[in-house]
DNA sequence: CGGGTTTGACCTGCGC
DNA sequence: GCGCAGGTCAAACCCG
């Protein structure tokens, strides 16, 4: 069911501690006077992951293309893009800044491709 | 040789 | 109108 993380798009309520930081989920340039029969186009998840590498292989394959520091966080956020054609999902990888061991994976889209590591034991 | 990674520059939107 | 912030792309380099 790990390999099945595109269809879900709810949030992960892993909220497990008590204080699980600001999630802002759902706010992108998106104009409000466009298309309303226009759904959603790329469906956000999120959710955390407590590792001390950030590089975590879901089974896809991932280009870097960008790395900017982010405000409240002394720690740079790292943009990953899928690398398949055709495939336009983006992923951004976040670390905390009180927790550096805590790993934020924010995916952007959906895959509509077959995953290429089942490695899956 | 190919793919992936790296860093800087560039572009756009918004605020003041 | 200009400055700042955030985000994206591209060229070069490195590794397998």
């Amino acid at each position: 069911m790990d390999k099945n993380i595109s269809s879900s798009s709810s949030s992960s309520s892993s909220s497990s501690s008590s204080s699980s930081s600001y999630f802002k989920l759902g706010d992108h340039h998106v104009k409000p006077s466009q298309k309303v029969g226009e759904q959603i186009k790329q469906r956000r998840f999120a959710f955390q992951t407590r590792s001390q590498v950030d590089i975590l292989d879901d089974g896809y394959r991932w280009r870097k293309y960008g790395e900017k520091s982010v405000k409240n966080n002394k720690f740079p956020r790292s943009y990953y893009r899928c690398s398949y054609r055709g495939c336009n999902v983006k992923k951004q990888i976040q670390r905390h800044s009180k927790d550096e061991e805590i790993v934020v994976t924010t995916y952007e889209g959906t895959h509509s491709h077959p995953v290429e590591k089942t490695s899956e034991s």
